[in-house]
DNA sequence: AGTACAATGATACAATGATACAATTATGGA
DNA sequence: TCCATAATTGTATCATTGTATCATTGTACT
């Protein structure tokens, strides 16, 4: 399965973006769709004569801003609502829907409401405090 | 014969590991009792989209932790129920599980954090208004 | 020159998939 | 009833796919 991409090797530009840039322009053209699977990192680094950590690295950045889903051991996506640009009625909508099965989902395991808030609040939290130390890692890392 | 697990797929967790979770919550919500057939490696996977032995490597773990007994030619089947203290710390694991994926899910909404537990003491305050309506309307429903 | 850092490569690893196989059950005809 | 055979179920093994970690290369700045 060959994607074309046009890659230049001499232009400066990282291999990496090149390619997460050649890719959103084929989402964005619709020569690719949701659903659709993007080639194996391999494959794709095989195309392009470049080692397929560097075509893995183009598939984590465009992970981890939502465009693609990429599963080890299965392969990697386009995913179905590439941005989550989700407006309106319809957000609205679906976080009520979400709500409303995670309290179904807490009732079916016997949490009682206040647990649930608080178990929610926890979590919040957790999340809240491993980032800021990430970011204090960091910063002892820089000044020393 | 539809199990109906929520597997993330997006979420970073082995897939082999979540149904094990998923199971796990059933059982110690009672939604699964000891002589129970699970589903076959090859329907399970079906449902969920997913090569049949990433479920059999989940029921292999179980079957290994005494949970559960498969049996090659005659199917799966729960053994026992756990002990109580067991049960008490899968429900926990699993409140924390089904929060996380919670967050995750409105995360990628784009809802933030103070959003959500809004959202949630909504939809309890909902939730709870509803019930004591229904209780006052059986109330009115018997005196005369 | 020398150093620091980003990009790329090499290698080992974990998760999932594909395929062939063995044990058990169900079925059908003598 | 009983045996042969097909269908169903879990098992074993290897291939494929993405991940993690460290080494190497190249480039810019001192």
């Amino acid at each position: 399965m060959d994607m074309n991409l046009e890659i230049d090797f001499r232009s400066g530009i990282p291999i990496y973006l090149q390619v997460v840039e050649r890719i959103k322009e084929r989402l964005a053209s619709g020569q690719l769709q949701p659903g659709n699977q993007l080639p194996t990192v391999r494959s794709l680094a095989q195309e392009l004569r470049v080692n397929f950590n560097t075509i893995a690295r183009a598939y984590r950045i465009m992970d981890e801003s939502g465009i693609i889903s990429t599963q080890q051991g299965r392969g990697t996506y386009i995913l179905e609502m590439p941005p989550p640009e989700v407006i309106g009625s319809i957000r609205a909508k679906a976080l009520e829907d979400l709500t409303q099965r995670y309290i179904a989902d807490a009732e079916r395991l016997g949490v009682a409401t206040d647990e649930l808030s608080r178990s929610l609040n926890e979590e919040l939290a957790r999340k809240k405090e491993s980032s800021n130390l990430s970011i204090n890692d960091l910063k002892k890392e820089n000044i020393p």
